[in-house]
DNA sequence: TCAAACCTTACAGTTACATGAGACTCCGAC
DNA sequence: GTCGGAGTCTCATGTAACTGTAAGGTTTGA
């Protein structure tokens, strides 16, 4: 039997730790003594902190951990770790890449700003909730074939155009509220999903970004900052117009998306 | 003027995010109603609000960023950033490499257990302390410089023994307390950095261990039990012995450790 | 018998927020 | 004028996996 500081000392883990490990059930000492609290180890706890510290390089959690010491079968905990470390690569290389765009020279894409009247709009719509942006995709599929079972005949506009706005009274980057509109030629009676709304025409102010959503917030600076100099204020919800993609281009530079600003004078 | 809400919608950053900037000083909103405390963000600071976003994308600080949004040059900074984004995708890639030899099939070193008398000793050391484990053979590099230098005459022995022993009470992985002994033929006058020691002949149960050094724990756990099956028990600092390492060795599979736990009957 | 070494608990601090309670405030509708 | 609902405020607490410190009790060896 060990006291801490030898167990400590084998092990190569500090008695913070150890300590830490017995508060929160993950090696408790085989003994602790009544009168004066010392913790002992015996010899097979090294070997089990020895696998604990080996799962910790893996990167598991300490819940993980717990569970795998409580009897738990490691593999599939381990295959679930072993996603969510290549999504940190992926995710770190990212960052890189940012990193290496950000060292470089930076210009800036350099947007252009175009006032236009958006015309007279039926659309219908479905309002919903997203568990993260990478659902929306799903959300517009799923609106199509809604669409084509409750309202076969529903025609939409030559041009197609349709958009998102987004309802929750502030960003959220999970759980996320918002609404689809696709343009139409005629209101038909509501379905439980889908709703149908005019919208008169107004004018609005619009830039298209081209790349990635997360530099979005660019164009949206490019827009407001427009619109502070022209003494106009928004009317209405913004409109994100998804116009290429995941589902049609290959990599995020690629994407265009227009951003439409309903406005009118202040 | 924008308040938080849409402040929040028009950045795609949550309110709470931005109250929190606030609070700690990267984005102060441009206004500050007295009365009711309502903030209000002008669209300048949209932009000031995408800089920062796209610094956190590149995995900065909020530390760093408020230092960049406080007029000091980003370059160092991102280049500073750079190194440690590289370190971590190494650090991960460890851990997926990890995560794959665990999946596997789990074959174990094996070690075997020696029991040798290390024979009567003299030792000429230097005790220090080095920041982390990697400074190891500077450490060791300058105790040759310094015996080179302050013991000219100092004679080895032939077999070349020499071992470390670790002097904190308990484990560390920074700042650590360590004594490198080396093997001599006669003892010697100490100067400021080198001491001299004899050890008395004793029993020690030694295991040989091949491979990186953060496996080492399991040499350890069956040294301990052996101990405890053999009614043995620690007598003197247990000393490793760096047999083949980084500055002979280019895997870390490659390298050789020894093992050395001196013990006396219980 | 005394000091040094060793151990204890408890609490604060770390990062970058998320969440929720409880209380104001604003705005449009009636 | 006032009512309801939306928007905002502050403040407290929680997160993960520890580290570090303070204040105090115990053991050990000389």
């Amino acid at each position: 039997m060990y006291r801490i500081g030898e167990f400590s000392k084998l092990g190569k883990v500090s008695m913070a730790t150890l300590r830490y490990y017995d508060e929160i059930g993950i090696l408790k000492p085989s003994r602790v003594d009544i009168i004066n609290r010392y913790r002992s180890y015996s010899p097979e706890q090294l070997k089990d902190l020895c696998a604990i510290m080996r799962y910790r390089k893996a990167g598991l959690s300490l819940e993980d951990i717990r569970s795998i010491m409580n009897g738990e079968d490691p593999i599939p905990i381990l295959e679930r770790n072993m996603e969510s470390a290549k999504e940190e690569m992926e995710s770190i290389s990212e960052r890189i890449d940012t990193l290496y765009d950000m060292m470089g020279p930076n210009r800036h894409p350099g947007y252009e700003v175009e006032v236009k009247e958006l015309p007279k709009l039926i659309t219908a719509y479905r309002r919903g909730r997203i568990g993260t942006s990478s659902e929306l995709s799903g959300f517009v599929l799923e609106f199509a074939r809604i669409c084509h079972d409750r309202h076969p005949d529903l025609e939409c506009t030559e041009d197609g155009y349709c958009f998102v706005t987004y309802d929750d009274p502030e960003y959220r980057d999970e759980d996320i509220g918002l609404t689809y509109h696709q343009a139409i030629k005629e209101v038909q009676e509501p379905s439980e999903q889908i709703g149908f709304m005019t919208f008169d025409p107004v004018l609005a102010v619009c830039v298209e970004h081209r790349g990635p959503y997360d530099r979005m917030g660019e164009a949206y600076a490019v827009i407001t900052e427009w619109m502070d100099q022209n003494d106009m204020e928004l009317s209405g919800s913004p409109r994100e117009q998804y116009i290429h993609g995941c589902w049609d281009r290959g990599s995020e530079s690629d994407y265009l998306t227009e951003i439409q600003f309903p406005i009118r004078r202040r």
